[in-house]
DNA sequence: GCTCTGCATTGATGGCTGTCGATGCAGGCA
DNA sequence: TGCCTGCATCGACAGCCATCAATGCAGAGC
């Protein structure tokens, strides 16, 4: 390297702005941030929290609501948010509803956290991870 | 119970909304929500899975720019949302910028993934969580 | 010094989102 | 049957956000 270059870590061929194949496509990362944006608001990572610390996970909507300083509608609204990204499951059981976490959503978001670099889709079939 | 009652699971004092101490206080959850904010959007998360798909985790900025459909204010726009979240760094490096991965702030994100119910507090400073 | 390149910042704009009041709908009860 | 309650949906609106072109700034080379 005669002038500086930009250090392509383990390669070096062309110098710099060596496209690189995308470790995670467009498609997986459209999917995953709806998720992550799903949680991207206080008053929605609240709920998730009110859930999930409830024992047998499950919650009645009529103990959610209160918490906030919100009006019904709102509440409801994230609510729907939280399950149409797969977070929680909604059941009517009488008069009341109830919500429950589903862990399987949040183990996947944990799991690429811990390796962010390679696909989540890989270590669901193989576990060679380095 | 005579008629249908919401069970609060393991607590059915007055029946229904008996409104819940918060296991995470607003505080603490409009801090979480804006690092999740930050990875809810595809081009955030693939900017940091290159990030981190990098042996040495670091990466300069002029191979990030031409992996997306995107000018280069535009990816730079996003690199510092990541940035201000805590979820990377950026070093100069004669006229080149490389980011690189900060684990702590992924870490914290899988903690609460881990336990949403409890929060990510508690287990560093006491356990008086009545 | 001047110029060129890489990256950040600014200002503008269209689309998305959080919030509300009003309303609808389902289930229980008298 | 009629009423009441719990929750979801609708329509509207203000604020935020992703994107762009234009510009600014720092570092390297001549």
């Amino acid at each position: 390297m005669s002038k500086y270059e930009p250090v392509a870590t383990g390669q070096d061929t062309s110098g710099c702005c060596t496209p690189l194949a995308a470790p995670m496509n467009p498609d997986e990362a459209a999917e995953l941030s709806q998720v992550f944006k799903a949680l991207g608001d206080p008053v929605r990572l609240r709920l998730l929290s009110l859930i999930a610390a409830r024992e047998g996970g499950e919650i009645c909507v009529c103990e959610l609501t209160p918490a906030f300083d919100l009006t019904q509608p709102t509440v409801s609204h994230h609510l729907k948010l939280l399950k149409q990204a797969g977070l929680i499951a909604s059941e009517r059981r009488g008069t009341w509803v109830y919500y429950r976490l589903l862990p399987e959503a949040t183990d996947r978001l944990a799991t690429f956290l811990a390796h962010p670099g390679t696909s989540a889709e890989i270590e669901a079939t193989d576990g060679t991870a380095s």
